[in-house]
DNA sequence: AATAGACAGTTACATTTGTAACCATACTCT
DNA sequence: AGAGTATGGTTACAAATGTAACTGTCTATT
C-alpha cells in the first residue's frame, strides 16, 4: 500500500495527542497516586485555587471541561471537604464554589509538585524545545480563541 | 488565594492536553461522523494502511495503543470487512493483519481528508506556528524515545 | 519430556466519559 | 400576568477505557 503519501507518524493530530498523553501521564501520577484525584478534580482544584471563587460554569470555561465533568468533580471535592458551595443571592440557579482551608492546603502542595514538574520538563525538553513547544501551543490557542 | 505563583493556563501539561483535544476533535469529525470509526479504529486503519501487513502488537507499538484497544479495534474493522487476519505459520500465537480492498479504499479516502486537514492546519496556525509546534513536539518525542 | 516462564491476544469487570434528557430558576415578549 | 425560551446544574443511560486475569502457544532449562 502506498506508504508514500501519508504517515500517521507525521500527522499532527496524532503527534499532539501522543505527546499530550505522555506529558500528562507523568504528572498524573502526582495527583492520582498521591491524592486519588481524577483529572477533572485536579483541574477544578487548580482553577479555584488560582482564581478564587467561581461558579461551575466558569470553572468549565476556564479549564475547558464539560459541565458534567465539572459537576462530578465538584461533588467529589465537596465530599472530601476541599470545596464548599454557596448560593448566589440574586440567582438561585448559580452556585459559587470556593476551596476550604483543607482544599487550599492541598492546592498549595499540588502546585509545588506542578512547579517541580515544570522545571523537570524544562531540563528534559531543553530550553529551545520548551520554547518551541510553547510558541506552537500559543498558535493553537490563538486559533481556539477565534470565533470559529 | 495566591494567584501569583501558579496558573493552570500556563501549565504545559494542561495546555498540551487542551490543544490536543481541540486539534484532534476537529479531525475526529471526519472519521467519526462520516464513517462511524472510533479513534483506535482509525489509528489501526492508518497504521495498516501506511505500513502494510503487521501484527496486533506491532500496530500497538506503532500507534502507541494498549493491546486491548488494538484488539477491539481489530474486531470492529474485521466485522466491517476492512481487515483480514492470517495466522503466522511458525507461531500460532501471532496473527498478521492486513487491509482488504474495501479497507484500503477507506484508508485512501481518509488519508485524503487527513491531508486536507493538515493543509488547513497550516493555514490556521501559520507556517511559523506549525514549525514551532512541530519542533516542540519533536523535543517531546525525543524524550519519549529515551530509555526512561 | 516435563516444568516453568514469557508472550500474543482476548475477555471480564470496574471506572470514566459523552450525550441527551431533565429540573429548577430566570428572562423576554406580548 | 402568562407563554415561551434560555441558562445553571444534575442525572440516567450508553459507550469507551483501563486493569487484571485468563487462554493458548512458544521457549528455556532441567
Amino acid at each position: 500500500m502506498d506508504a508514500i503519501d501519508f504517515d500517521l507518524e507525521q500527522f499532527l493530530p496524532f503527534r499532539l495527542n501522543r505527546a499530550a498523553e505522555f506529558i500528562a501521564l507523568r504528572f498524573a501520577g502526582a495527583y492520582k497516586a498521591k491524592y486519588g484525584l481524577t483529572r477533572p478534580e485536579w483541574r477544578t482544584l487548580a482553577a479555584l485555587g488560582s482564581s478564587g471563587r467561581m461558579t461551575a460554569t466558569e470553572v468549565g470555561a476556564h479549564s475547558t471541561m464539560h459541565k458534567t465533568k465539572v459537576s462530578r468533580a465538584v461533588f467529589a471535592l465537596e465530599e472530601r471537604r476541599w470545596l464548599k458551595r454557596t448560593q448566589h443571592e440574586d440567582d438561585r440557579r448559580v452556585e459559587h464554589l470556593e476551596l476550604t482551608a483543607a482544599g487550599a492546603k492541598a492546592y498549595r502542595e499540588l502546585t509545588r509538585l506542578a512547579r517541580d514538574y515544570s522545571a523537570e520538563l524544562e531540563t528534559l525538553l531543553g530550553k529551545d524545545g520548551l520554547k518551541a513547544l510553547s510558541s506552537g501551543l500559543a498558535a493553537v490557542e490563538g486559533v481556539m480563541a477565534k470565533p470559529r
